[in-house]
DNA sequence: GGTTTTTTGAGGTACGCAACTCATTTTGAG
DNA sequence: CTCAAAATGAGTTGCGTACCTCAAAAAACC
């Protein structure tokens, strides 16, 4: 009736005598400290594996006396998304202290390449792990593989650098997102026919071409009644993106679906319930999905102006780069179900 | 430009220098031992909140010597939910046993509570805390309530009792949940108009009947072309789920929507692909939402022949109950954000 | 005042591991 | 076989807390 999961109970020292050595010789195969025949370490690593064998991670913690550092390496701006993630940190604070791991914020210019590799450089001495908010360039990759070569654990955060040897991406996959919110867009349009909108920051950013090639991807193939306009760019500001969506509405009479791909959503929602006033008694309104759950966004699938939010929950992010940083740290394996990022699709009745 | 959110790096020594005491009473005080004046309790609790130290938690852990024993009281027979639970907790068996936590799954009758709640009686002479699939009744009430008053923490897991004095709930709001297939339903069938129908296991079960009193709330306000029809009851069960839906679908030609509130969803699709065959080369589909990701709705997504699947994450679920206890024996804050379960829209280009 | 009771201090041990030293044994090369 | 190098054993110390004991001091009581 009752089945236990789990048995150990073993310390180092049982190990060593199973193995037949000294606990001298467990720790330094324990740690890849020279100086044990190899034929000691595979007898020393099948009494581990034999009894599945895991060092207490509070002795370890406590017996390694130094104290572990991590640094987040964000934009620096008011950017809302960068400004949860912090806040989300804020509130581990308790959390940190307790086991005292210490994080540091460190603003800086993310879109120049060499500005940001110059901030990365030089960060291993002072940290033990860093998470990064990473532009995919040559050089970036270079300052990465440089930190990972001085023992230091790195994760990419919402943007990823494929090519480097960073040990962990937290984040969503954007094409995946694109297609969703292409899926739904398409879906909820229902039978009509007409022209769907995109307006991006811009595509230049991997995230943002991304999403827009999943996007584009799924209106093709499966909704043939629909006809994507020309991408539109709003720099993720609001007056421009009001300005470049206007024109477009006014031009289109036709237009039934708008996809957000970045920020500048209170432009966006602007232009769109202009249209809508002008369209009253008319059938129904343009079905828009964006991205993000914020308190703009919120009020908007409140009021009905905007149908579905796609998102990438901050605070899991904040939280999952920590504990990955750690785990890598510590050498302890990764819950990668537990740490993966997951698409949220958000609708007025499941806002969180 | 480098802005640090931890600084602790105090000790109990520290905090009883500050409070000019000795360290046995500052022990005294932090483990609300007998035998301190008020006035030095306050003195002592001062220093601590002025440094807002926080005890380490490694130190904590291994000076308590004692390992934490956990358990998981949960249906006994084959519920694939259920194996989903378990089968992660697996998955974190070497993270439970690095910190020496001890899960056991116990199964009992949770659909009977006096058997549940003999099942809960005397549990708590053996574990530090239970998470527990409950029935909201004034038994198993008491026999939480017991638990709670003996120092086990106690959590509800999926299913909560909410007039116990349980510590915490992990599970989702099931009326969300319910609005959430409603206005899935309602926005996917689009402009057409028609009968919806939904079936359940059974309306006697408390989840279900939230579920459903979500869903006609939302069809009934705000998609007035859509009528429900009566529930249907299927036991969550294969065989019968299939025959009295086959049946309604003879009925009602005029079917939309359909929601399937709990399982048997084998059944639900063999009735539905069978009208899908006879509809061939009519306009549209049955619109069809339901519960959890399995291996059987993730292959119905894929082919279309489901919509969405109304989800929460069941590893989830399993840690978060676990991280939860472990913080209520620790006397740790509880990441709230962190330990919320989101009601997951899944389509098929969100599939996790 | 003296006596009892309460409060506080001082100190020790243990938890499991990291990290280190130093002596001893084993191995391999010449 | 000899000798240096490599491998191993044995042991120590300390991390910060929990939990315990015993004595001393302070407070409360009569």
């Amino acid at each position: 009736m009752a089945e236990t999961l789990t048995t150990t109970a073993l310390t180092l020292k049982d190990i060593a005598r199973q193995a037949g050595v000294s606990l001298a010789t467990v720790d330094r195969v324990l740690h890849n400290r020279p100086g044990v025949r190899p034929d000691t370490v595979r007898r020393v690593k099948e009494a581990i594996e034999r009894n599945a064998f895991q060092p207490h991670v509070a002795a370890a913690e406590l017996a390694r006396g130094r104290a572990r550092r991590f640094a987040f390496v964000m934009p620096s701006g008011p950017n809302p998304f960068m400004q949860q993630i912090e806040a989300y940190l804020g509130e581990m604070s308790a959390w940190l202290s307790s086991r005292r791991l210490s994080v540091e914020m460190v603003a800086t210019d993310v879109f120049d390449p060499s500005v940001l590799a110059a901030s990365l450089e030089g960060l291993s001495d002072d940290y033990d792990g860093i998470a990064v908010v990473a532009l995919d360039h040559p050089g970036v990759r270079a300052a990465i593989d440089d930190l990972v070569d001085a023992g230091t654990k790195v994760v990419t955060l919402v943007s990823d650098v494929p090519s480097s040897r960073r040990h962990h991406y937290i984040g969503i996959d954007n094409i995946a997102a694109g297609r969703t919110a292409g899926a739904l867009v398409g879906r909820l349009v229902g039978q009509r026919s007409g022209k769907v909108a995109i307006i991006a920051g811009s595509q230049g950013l991997r995230d943002h071409a991304e999403r827009i090639f999943g996007f584009i991807q799924v209106m093709a193939s499966e909704f043939p009644g629909l006809s994507v306009l020309p991408v539109l760019e709003g720099r993720d500001e609001d007056a421009r993106s009001e300005q470049v969506l206007a024109r477009l509405l006014g031009r289109h009479a036709d237009i039934v679906g708008l996809y957000n791909v970045g920020a500048g959503t209170q432009g966006v929602a602007n232009a769109l319930s202009e249209k809508a006033l002008s369209d009253a008694g008319r059938d129904r309104q343009v079905v828009f999905v964006g991205h993000d759950v914020t308190a703009l966004t919120r009020r908007l699938l409140l009021q009905g102006l905007m149908d579905a939010a796609i998102s990438q929950n901050p605070g899991h992010e904040a939280r999952a780069a920590v504990r990955v940083l750690l785990a890598l740290a510590r050498g302890e394996p990764i819950l990668r179900e537990q740490e993966k990022i997951r698409i949220d699709i958000v609708m007025r009745d499941n806002l969180p």
